[in-house]
This record gives C-alpha cells, sequence and structure tokens, in this order.
DNA sequence: GGAATATGGTTGAATGGTCAACTGTTCCCC
DNA sequence: GGGGAACAGTTGACCATTCAACCATATTCC
C-alpha cells in the first residue's frame, strides 16, 4: 500500500514518500543485519538469541539473572527464554539455581564452560559488528543510529510503565 | 564480554563505552520495534513477514514477483518463502503462476481477497509503524536513522555483488 | 486470616523456520 | 550438441517459537 489515497474510508495518515523510503531502509536494514549476524555465530554453533542469553548474563552483577529480568532484557517472552535456557543448561553452558528471597524465582547464571564459549564467540561476534554495521556507517551516522534507537527504547520502557 | 582486555591471545578490537552502548540500544530497539509491530498485526490474525510478503506484492510492476526476487526483498531464505507462499495460497490471499520465458520461475501475485486483506492491514500497521516508531522520534532522528540504515543495505548490496 | 488476584516460571501441543537433499531447467563452453 | 556447472524452486525431517493452560508462590485487601 502506498500514497495518500483521499478514500472516504480511510482517516488513516500514510506515509510521505520520505518517511516510506526510511521506513523501508529500516526494516530491510535491520533485518539484513540481523540475518548476517546470525549466520556468522550459526557457523559456530550458536544462534544470536543464545549469545544475548550468555552475554547478558556475564554482564549482569553477581553474574546471574532471574529469568523475567532477561526476558525483558533480551526481549523474548518467558515461555521462549524456558526452552532456550533448557537447551544451554544441557549444553552445560548455564546454570539454574532457585532464589531465596522469593520462592516461586529462578536465577540463571554461567558455567565455567559457558563463561569459556562466550569468550571464544565474542571475538567472532564483535569482529561481525564492525564488519557488518560499524564499518559501513561514519562515526556521526553510527552515533546517531544509536541516539535514535535509544529513544525508542526508552519512550518503550515510559509506555510500558503506565500499565 | 566487555570492555578492552589487552590480552595475550586476542587481536579483537572490542567496542568503545559509546560503541557499545549504541549497540546495545540497537539490538534492543530493532527487536521492541519488531515484537511491537508483530504484535499490532497478529491480533488482525497475520505476522509481520506475512505482511511484508503482501506489500511487495501489492508494489510490485505488474503486480507479481519472482520467488527468489521476494525472498531477496524481504530478506527471507526461499526455503522459507516457499513455506510462507504456500501457506498464504490456502488462505487464498497469493497464486503462483509459472513464467513463460524460464520454465524453472514461479511468479507470486495477489489474489483479489489478498488485496483486501492488506489494505485492511495496512491501516493498522501504518498507525502502529507511527506509534512505535515515527512519534517517539522527531523528523530529524527519523531521517538519520533513514539514512544510516539506507547505507547498511547499499553497502550490503554491493558486497554481494562481488561474490 | 483467608479469598481473590497478580506474578514467576514451566509445560506440551501446534505452528513456523532451518537445513540439506532433491528435481527440473538453463547456461556455459569445449 | 553434449556434459557439467549454476540456478529456481520444492520437499520433508528436524529444531525453535508461540500460545494457552497450568502450578506454585506472593500480594492485596476485606
Amino acid at each position: 500500500m502506498h500514497g495518500a489515497s483521499p478514500n472516504a474510508v480511510d482517516e488513516v495518515r500514510w506515509l510521505s514518500p520520505d518517511e516510506q523510503a526510511a521506513w523501508r531502509a529500516y526494516l530491510r536494514g535491520t533485518r539484513l543485519v540481523a540475518t548476517a549476524l546470525d549466520e556468522g555465530l550459526t557457523r559456530h554453533g550458536t544462534r544470536l538469541t543464545e549469545y544475548e542469553i550468555l552475554s547478558m548474563l556475564s554482564e549482569a552483577p553477581g553474574g546471574r539473572l532471574r529469568m523475567s529480568a532477561l526476558a525483558q532484557l533480551v526481549v523474548q517472552s518467558r515461555s521462549r527464554l524456558t526452552h532456550t535456557a533448557t537447551r544451554l543448561e544441557r549444553l552445560g553452558w548455564v546454570q539454574r539455581r532457585a532464589v531465596r528471597e522469593d520462592r516461586r524465582g529462578v536465577e540463571l547464571s554461567l558455567t565455567p564452560a559457558g563463561r569459556e564459549v562466550l569468550e571464544r564467540l565474542a571475538q567472532v561476534h564483535v569482529a561481525d559488528v564492525r564488519r557488518i554495521l560499524l564499518d559501513r556507517l561514519t562515526p556521526e551516522e553510527f552515533a546517531a543510529l544509536g541516539r535514535a534507537m535509544a529513544r525508542v527504547v526508552e519512550a518503550n520502557e515510559v509506555s510500558e510503565d503506565d500499565c
């Protein structure tokens, strides 16, 4: 669909040609980046979504995170995280632990093996991020990209606070 | 992983704190956007990836596209597109047709029913795109975002030409 | 203090996606 | 013009994700 069709039915504000073009670039570009990064990691036996989980755990204070918190960080459903965590646990890369204060809770953390794997993967991954995204943009362009997405993230956090 | 660790093993150029922050925002932001948009369409019985297929078909010259061309446009594997197309075909929204000049080829096009569905979906979708992305950014920010991603797309097209 | 409700996490069935192998067609070039 | 490589698309088995239902624990509030 396209253009501003002054139809009786729709009150929809369509995108201007410029907006349209930018949106197209966004959609296709983000998908290309995600695909390329995922492919890079897949060659080494992991998915981007799994990598992110390991990465978040490694940086979390105390090296552990509750399932829900982690799910929010990596933008996955709790159910999906449960399944993925089970897989990673079977690989021996992460471990679950009950949390004291809240007996409903479960904390995930890296095993030594998981930490090792992550360190190895991080090298290829960072190189990929540079090659696919950073090196293709000027520092200013990349900074602008970061700022824009940061505002989107921020706006999202606000909008879901008032629920 | 993080920080610049002057380790004997790695020659890896890690991300600077600023780069790191921007990259994080990118990753999380793009995922939030994709999730939110997908949710919006799912409420109306379609996935974003399916919507994109319908949308590309509706804008293609002649209203039809070869499978491979479409797959490239929406950044999906040919296999995935085959499966999705079969689903959409069963719904009666698209139809396959053999192409004359190249007897290996298959062209996909919208059915009238598919066009109708798309028109209905487009309204909710455009509203979602505005709400989730456009309205959260200034026009300048959005334009910058578009430019950055356009360069990524462009760079990708160049880099896969010389294969 | 106990019922109602919300939260944290898991489960399994159904659906969607990936991967590697396959068919049929076209292109290349000797 | 015939053999081999490359291309277009499909298939089916396997793996990942979604969705709705579920159990257990916390919280709220009368």
